[in-house]
DNA sequence: GTGAAAGCGCTAACAG
DNA sequence: CTGTTAGCGCTTTCAC
């Protein structure tokens, strides 16, 4: 390796042996200067330092980590960093980290199983001190496994995984959804829809396990809100697997026909956005014509006309909170584990009003 | 460190070590069935492999890196992960890094400085293969000195730092603007604003070197425009530091007054929605009163009453391409550096008309 | 094809 | 306060 290195990166990087060399002290003695631990006289630690920026002497925190075992690293898997959710979170976490000594290494995982057990192999094998994830499956912990057999802390957000029972972070999305629900509800509609992208090939049937937590319970809150209403079957409305399908292509299909719904509940700004653009398509005004909330508080809600209303969730805090927690747990806490639920809070703009008489 | 860490691990992970004499072999056996690498007998790489998972053995990536040299990371840093144009680009180049065996460490600079110095300094000191920075500054190229002489392969992207002569992958910034500029231009506008939020204390001058190069192209295209229009002292429609006084409150200022603009290009779509949101609350109708068009074909844009027009960029492409040159050289291409200037592409939508004549 | 031993750059006892 | 000596877990000559 040495050559090919040394080809690579000019010189060889230098090293505390040849800062110590170099500042005529022991491995060790220039070590505690340079690492700032142990103690060292003043005189000395000026020499080690000088001699140190003389030859521009970088630490190998990978050789740290070898001996002491702290990478000072946490690592954190996310859907899709593209995903204004997961970016947000990512950032909440970055900070919090960063705050406390600790890098993060991303891996976006597609929410595919598969791809996210393979990152997750990838931290473990990097050593990371903990791990942040927002698992891809809410029902199937083989992919999280490792990481608890390794020992190492490990803190969910935005999914729960409750038969693993490790800290958690979430958004209180059942009664966000439920609220969400009510409102269109007292607006006087009964026909409304409730439209995720999760993967879901069969039609969902009443109190089945979803793979996604946070629609699991978006789904409980609009069917609660639904069935207190006085609406049967509300399970009828609830329709998944938008994505195969194509959001804007279901959004036609619930908007047109005689048994058109007259709002929908989207549950995130994406669905939103698919089925703001059909109903402009469609030429159906919001909201005379058609009723439309969404979870998140996106720009574009902010700007469309009319504005929509959204139940935004505190995502930075999401991640942030993650993050706070892997950290304690990474300083050796031995508390039991705790799910934090976070709330979320309803904005209320322009884009639900009483169903049309002539829809 | 072993107590504690087998206290907070629970057990030691078993090592190329364990795995060996479980398998009854050496542990340069072990390690090369493992590794993949030099010659092992078809029987005794079983052996090893099936050792290996009976202990549930995991490689030390770190180890490993210590001894190759290679970490099989690849270190970016960009402004703000949260930017959906950062957001996007880090996915682009996380996904050929992916591809080709290489994991990210990200980090935030917050466009600091100092802040990317930290930054840059703890990705060399975990030993990354090399980086990918979209630099805070491209006139002043000290933070990213320490990366060159580090020997690390360093990639550029969104900014350039001509002085430094690495590979750099960029927007065709210059002739996006001029293009949006002309477009207004030719609708009849002179009075055109250009707002970017790059931090700028003074009064945009004439030629002035810019902290951040995408700006610096974006000003002279659209002074170059609006000269060509034969506008006289175009520098003077330069607004910069929005971020000071808030992009809304400068808008608002711009929009108002005998003097007020007809148009405006923001810089990006942040701008473009401060804007957006000003021009509202003042009750003045895009595209009659105001012409708006912005870099970046985000949602909101094209969702908003009017849709805005933009001039996109290949943004995904950006991050892949800087991806892709990394690797070729951390793979060790001895070619000189190349700049790959991506095209930009214009999307008309609604937000351009003739200025009133009542402004 | 397999093994023994040295070494990557650092930290951590343990002496002095 | 400083130096000596072992490792951390892996790869890599070099012999056999």
């Amino acid at each position: 390796m040495s050559e090919e290195a040394a080809a690579t990166n000019g010189r060889r990087e230098s090293t505390v042996a040849d800062v110590a060399s170099e500042a005529g002290v022991s491995k060790a003695t220039a070590a505690r200067a340079l690492g700032d631990y142990g103690a060292v006289s003043d005189a000395v630690r000026d020499r080690v330092v000088a001699a140190a920026d003389r030859l521009g002497y970088r630490p190998n925190a990978l050789a740290r980590t070898m001996s002491t075992g702290r990478s000072n690293t946490i690592g954190i898997v996310v859907g899709d960093i593209e995903n204004m959710f997961f970016a947000k979170a990512t950032r909440g976490a970055a900070d919090v980290a960063n705050d406390a000594g600790f890098d993060l290494i991303l891996s976006n995982s597609d929410e595919d199983g598969a791809v996210e057990a393979k990152a997750i192999g990838v931290q473990l094998a990097k050593r990371v001190d903990g791990l942040l994830v927002a698992a891809a499956s809410s029902i199937e912990s083989a992919n999280l496994r490792p990481v608890i057999d390794s020992g190492r802390p490990l803190v969910l957000f935005d999914r729960a995984v409750p038969e693993l029972g490790v800290d958690t972070v979430i958004a209180a999305n059942r009664s966000g959804a439920r609220d969400l629900t009510r409102l269109l509800v007292e607006a006087g509609h009964r026909r409304i829809a409730f439209v995720s992208t999760l993967a879901h090939p069969t039609a969902f049937q009443r109190s089945e396990l979803l793979y996604s937590s946070p629609v699991a319970e978006r789904v409980e809150g609009f069917t609660d809100a639904l069935a207190a209403a006085g609406v049967s079957r509300p399970e009828a409305f609830v329709h998944l697997n938008a994505r195969a399908e194509g959001v804007e292509v279901l959004a036609r299909r619930l908007l047109t026909g005689s048994d058109a719904v007259t709002a929908v509940v989207a549950s995130d700004s994406l669905v939103a956005l698919g089925v703001f653009r059909a109903a402009r398509e469609l030429g159906l005004q919001i909201p005379r014509e058609l009723s439309l909330v969404a979870f998140d508080n996106a720009d574009w809600t902010q700007v469309a006309t009319p504005g929509i209303t959204v139940m935004a969730q505190p995502i930075h805090e999401i991640g942030a909170e993650a993050a706070r927690l892997l950290i304690r747990r990474i300083r050796g806490s031995k508390e039991p584990a705790t799910t934090l639920v976070l709330d979320q809070h309803l904005i209320v703009r322009e884009s639900v009003a009483a169903p049309s008489r002539d829809r």
